[in-house]
DNA sequence: ATAATCCTTAAATTTACCTTAAATTTTTAT
DNA sequence: ATAAAAATTTAAGGTAAATTTAAGGATTAT
């Protein structure tokens, strides 16, 4: 194993999913033995995406094959609220190649049966990766954000919904940008004036308003009842 | 070209690293167009650490091929101080093949030959993105506090139930809070009015007790017999 | 230069929230 | 036990914020 630095690492969250707790138990054995003092574990899709929510692990390991929805799914779930890096097990060939199928951005994965140590040096590689380079998470996945059934691809500057193109003009875009930046995030009206329309800008907030009303109308399936772009109330 | 709020981007400083005169040149020219005015330019490994310690850009556009050391190693050097990102441009196929084994996405590098358009682009794209993007998000401490069945999520603004969502009104929600950081303490009136409402609140103490009461009635499973927030009778 | 598109402002409307008031219950004091 | 005081509960009015629509002015493209 390659020395690493684990100072940075040692506290990185780590999730594991496996519907067989004797896997679940020995890979946490040994990450901890490997120094990771910051383990989570969950058997089940659902239960996963809560502790996700609930926790924001840096790193997920998880299993294909689980008792109530695939870990496809659970990916694709996940990819509507959050970037983290994943790590895929997977017992069968046909996972494998609907794995690369798929062109997994930033994850990774390792074939069934496994070695814990091959998982611990993945994990180890993963963070001594983007710890080195200083790469920002985003950088580890595709530069295609997902919410939902809406889809930025920021190399084209195009955006759609239900795979349909919509058309935004350039403040939109620039204001949904921010936003997918920032996801389950609260903003202040102020905050997101200064970062989209620039720390000089003199107008009024609704201003603001009326360009958040616009992205609801062409991308939230009911815009008077917003789904993705949240209102709260002052502040 | 999506353009850009070059307010913020224009000054920062760009080093361009390349051992062709041609190509830095071109790229400066196109630069400069795009609005970009703090260029700075070095065709060697050795001249590019230099220039780092002395002017710390805050990005660099590094060819891999340089006539001294490689591209990969002035990285190396340079993480030994600092971590201002990097694009890299690669000519070889082999060069992508190392690049991505060290975890290096597809934002950050681009292959000969490129066009100088495409460099501003991800040029445009990094910081936007390094701008748009909150770092606060970043913090791995989660403030979550619980009592109960009820958990307090102050990072989201977000208050559960039995891991139910429980929507709260902003003073709702800023009462909870005070009432959670001071548990098991006995609180007059007044002293959370102060508190929570401001020294200056000129209203009626009833005003309080009808927000504890929305609290209760949404938190307490028994809203007429608290066992969270316990009246307590005489001053 | 003209047309088309986009951004901003303004004003009307709706919604959500806070406060007050008043009725009811519980506790304390006599 | 009874009255007074304090606390609880319910409902409703007023207010501030958010939404929505429309239109004028600025920018960009043709």
């Amino acid at each position: 194993m390659v020395n690493v630095d684990m100072t940075i690492m040692k506290n990185k969250k780590i999730l594991l999913v496996d519907d067989e707790l004797d896997i679940l138990n020995l890979l946490e054995t040994v990450l901890k033995k490997e120094g990771f003092n910051n383990i989570y574990k969950t058997t089940s899709g659902h239960e996963t995406i809560k502790m996700c929510e609930k926790i924001a692990p840096d790193l997920i390991v998880l299993d294909i094959m689980l008792p109530d929805i695939d870990g496809f799914e659970v990916c694709r779930r996940l990819r509507e609220f959050c970037l983290v890096p994943i790590i895929f097990l997977s017992a069968k060939d046909d996972d494998v190649d609907k794995l690369l199928g798929l062109g997994i951005g930033g994850d990774d994965y390792i074939t069934k049966p496994f070695s814990p140590k091959e998982v611990a040096f993945r994990i180890k590689a993963h963070f001594r990766r983007s710890e080195y380079f200083n790469l920002k998470s985003l950088s580890d996945s595709k530069r295609i954000i997902r919410f939902g059934d809406v889809e930025i691809d920021e190399d084209k500057g195009e955006v759609r919904k239900k795979s349909e193109l919509v058309p935004l003009t350039l403040k939109e875009y620039s204001l949904l940008l921010y936003l997918a930046y920032n996801p389950n995030k609260i903003l202040s009206k102020n905050q997101i004036l200064e970062k989209v329309w620039g720390s000089d800008f003199e107008g009024y907030d609704n201003t603001l308003m009326v360009h958040i009303r616009h992205l609801r109308q062409k991308l939230e399936n009911d815009p008077s009842n917003p789904k993705y772009i949240i209102p709260l109330y002052p502040e």
